[in-house]
DNA sequence: TATGATAATTAGTAAATTATCATAGCGTCTACTT
């Protein structure tokens, strides 16, 4: 078969971008792939390209509304109508509609909590799969164990649907990343296939400073330097806003805030102005950025440290999509690493209130709405508590079931320090960054970049606005003949 | 709520300890479902 007459024939492109066809070559063969390739290298055609040849259907696992709906969309520009993203978007008779009509859709985007439905999988049953797809597959390490729980229940659901041919795309995979994946969905005999984490054209620059005063002058100076637009990652909403506040008040850049806190139009507004230039700068959470595609991104700050050195890699890499020179700069203040290891406490629920929960528990008391706020458990405490409960619904060993969720809470806590202890290392580390950070991604550098990193030296003024005053003398002019003109 | 500057206290005429007050930064991310 060749796959490039089909390319160019379906596609209109001429040629594989690296790493497509081997991707796409491992499944046509039927061969479980891992795909791990760098944002932008269209990593939809590798599921895109066999499901036309596929007889079945693909179902593609996605983790954000958002990024389904994009995706239905582009499929649609290019003239593919058999797609459907099944989600709360749909009202309930569309919901009915389509899944009674499954079998028409050729490609079947679906989040992980929709999989958990009953109805859905029962339909899903009835239908050929021929691909089951995992996009931003990290998400099953990242958000698996607590944040998003049905993410570590994809194994089951794959299982339930018959073990179909599968395919798990991601930008970023340790080795514990990849192992997470493997694992959790039950594959076997799996094809990896793996394209450089580096990205040459994003300078590495990391600054430390005093304290939160310096900090501040510190990012305020180089956002009002650094050639636009770029995004500013902080890991409080309260600061995001506050730096946000600071850049429009001295007037510095057009500047946006995005975060969880947001209602969901003021997220899509924000987003949008983004993507159209109508904003230079972004002050986000983590909330922003996956299926974000703006190629010319030109500086990505960080405020505050991120809690695991994949997410700083994700960060940084939604810069100089275009290829043009980049730059990624951390600062640090002392005890920064203090704010990471506070949110990793607690997202998972302390030792206190896992022996409370129990001993409620043996006197019977079961109201779970009542347990939850009495022990004061978060969100996010609670639905870990709560597969746990689960356990103890099919089974009344109380004591086994407290240890071993101890044992989870421990271990989870100790990976999550660990991760954040990486990326302190990293921050502290005094030789060559790209060296360093690919060491962690079990990579070794091979080709030196001349615009590497605070080590081994970077010239500023190629990330520099051109010259501010210059600008400004212009307009002034301009300024001066108008005035000129309508006074004379 | 911790920190640091200044004043008050003590025993004995300089310096250490304690009290008071002003100041500041007090920090918390990520999504889906009904």
């Amino acid at each position: 078969m060749d796959l490039e007459k089909l390319l160019q024939k379906h596609f209109g492109y001429p040629s594989f971008k690296t790493g497509q066809k081997e991707v796409i070559t491992s499944i046509l063969s039927g061969r479980h792939t891992l795909a791990i390739l760098p944002t932008g290298t269209g990593k939809s055609l590798c599921y895109q390209f066999p499901g036309l040849i596929f007889p079945g259907q693909v179902l593609i696992i996605s983790p954000l509304l958002s990024l389904m709906q994009d995706q239905v969309e582009q499929f649609k520009r290019y003239g593919e109508k058999r797609v459907v993203a099944v989600n709360s978007f749909l009202s309930f008779e569309e919901k009915q509609f389509v899944l009674k009509n499954l079998m028409k859709y050729k490609f079947i985007f679906l989040s992980p909590e929709m999989l958990q439905v009953p109805v859905v999988i029962q339909k899903l049953k009835e239908i050929t799969i021929s691909l089951f797809v995992v996009d931003e597959a990290h998400c099953i390490s990242q958000w698996g164990y607590d944040f998003r729980p049905d993410y570590s229940k994809l194994g089951e659901i794959r299982k339930q649907l018959g073990n179909p041919l599968t395919l798990a795309l991601t930008a970023t995979g340790t080795r514990k990343v990849r192992e997470d994946i493997i694992e959790t969905l039950g594959l076997t005999e799996v094809t990896k296939v793996e394209a450089s984490v580096d990205r040459p054209n994003i300078a590495l620059y990391v600054e430390k400073v005093s304290d939160y005063r310096e900090k501040e002058s510190r990012v305020l100076e180089l956002v009002s330097k650094l050639r636009k637009p770029g995004i500013i990652y902080f890991s409080s909403k309260k600061s995001a806003e506050q730096i946000a506040q600071l850049l429009a008040n001295k007037k510095l850049c057009k500047v946006g805030v995005y975060h969880s806190g947001l209602d969901q139009d003021t997220r899509i507004l924000i987003q949008q102005q983004f993507l159209h230039d109508q904003l230079d700068v972004i002050c986000a959470t983590s909330a922003f950025g996956m299926g974000v595609n703006k190629e010319n991104i030109r500086f990505i700050l960080h405020y505050h440290m991120p809690m695991q050195m994949e997410s700083y890699l994700q960060e940084i890499g939604r810069a100089g999509r275009d290829g043009n020179p980049s730059i990624a700069c951390l600062f640090y203040a002392p005890g920064d690493e203090m704010l990471p290891v506070q949110l990793a406490e607690g997202e998972l629920p302390s030792e206190q209130q896992i022996a409370w929960l129990f001993q409620r528990l043996v006197h019977a008391e079961i109201n779970f709405q009542e347990l939850k706020e009495l022990g004061g458990f978060s969100d996010v405490q609670w639905r870990i508590v709560e597969t746990f409960l689960h356990q103890a619904n099919e089974n009344s060993d109380f004591k086994g079931i407290q240890e071993s969720f101890l044992k989870f809470v421990k271990e989870r806590l100790q990976v999550k320090r660990s991760y954040i202890t990486q990326m302190k290392k990293w921050i502290d580390s005094c030789y060559c960054r790209r060296e360093c950070l690919l060491q962690y991604f079990e990579e070794t550098l091979t080709v030196k970049v001349p615009q590497c990193c605070d080590y081994c030296g970077i010239e500023f003024q190629v990330y520099q606005e051109m010259n501010q005053e210059l600008v400004t003398q212009q307009t002034e002019e301009t300024w001066q003949e108008y005035l000129e003109k309508i006074l004379t």
